[in-house]
DNA sequence: ACCTGCACTTTCCTTCTAGGCAAGTAGTTT
DNA sequence: AAACTACTTGCCTAGAAGGAAAGTGCAGGT
């Protein structure tokens, strides 16, 4: 169960952390309730959606609702693996700073 | 003993992560020894650390080791209570992602 | 006095990225 | 046929990061 600490910038970047995180967190999520969590315009989330994608850390699926489309996502077992990969070297980072005394 | 979760931009970007990750477990770092760790330029370095500085997240001393000077930087307590409190955040960001399934 | 070297700093430039807006697409409802 | 929903794509701008090279200040050598 050990996950290789592997430090992702794509992930890291703040709006796809967001995104990534809010995945884990659900099985699929649909296209506008992640934009309205993230705070992002429709083109914007469309975008990193995609680069999401072509990096295989997410599945999109297009469904329809009765007679409307709807865009779901997940994190997909390669986005799941990079994000805990990510978390760990994250985590190691923080192991690694002393935590020294914090002023309150 | 509480921090108060803080998302930091300026602090999450990777290099400023890792040179202010570096310094949380140091008391004086110097500037030598800083590029080498984090892998930059002496100009990339010098205008990461300005950058810091001007956040007040950095205190620079600039001494003269025999004759030679020598740039030593350490955290200042604004800075390390603006990681704490990143971290903290980083925290609660893992912990919302409900650490599901993970695929070995 | 002059030139070189060290230890950075600043300037200039290129590249990359993110995000907004507006236009485009496709199917749907009126 | 026009408008609407649900995105997607293209165009553009602004900001950030980093390298190379020139600049600054002090020290030592010739």
């Amino acid at each position: 169960m050990t996950v290789e600490p592997r430090f992702d910038e794509l992930i890291h970047a703040p709006t796809r952390l967001s995104i990534v995180s809010l995945l884990t967190a659900s099985e699929w999520a649909e296209f506008k309730y992640l934009r309205d969590q993230v705070g992002l315009t429709d083109s914007a989330l469309s975008k990193q959606l995609t680069t999401l994608e072509e990096a295989g850390y997410v599945d999109i699926r297009k469904a329809f609702i009765g007679k409307r489309p709807r865009t779901s996502v997940r994190l997909s077992a390669r986005g799941q693996h990079a994000f805990a990969g990510h978390v760990a070297a994250l985590q190691e980072i923080v192991a690694r700073a002393g935590m020294a005394v914090l002023p309150d």
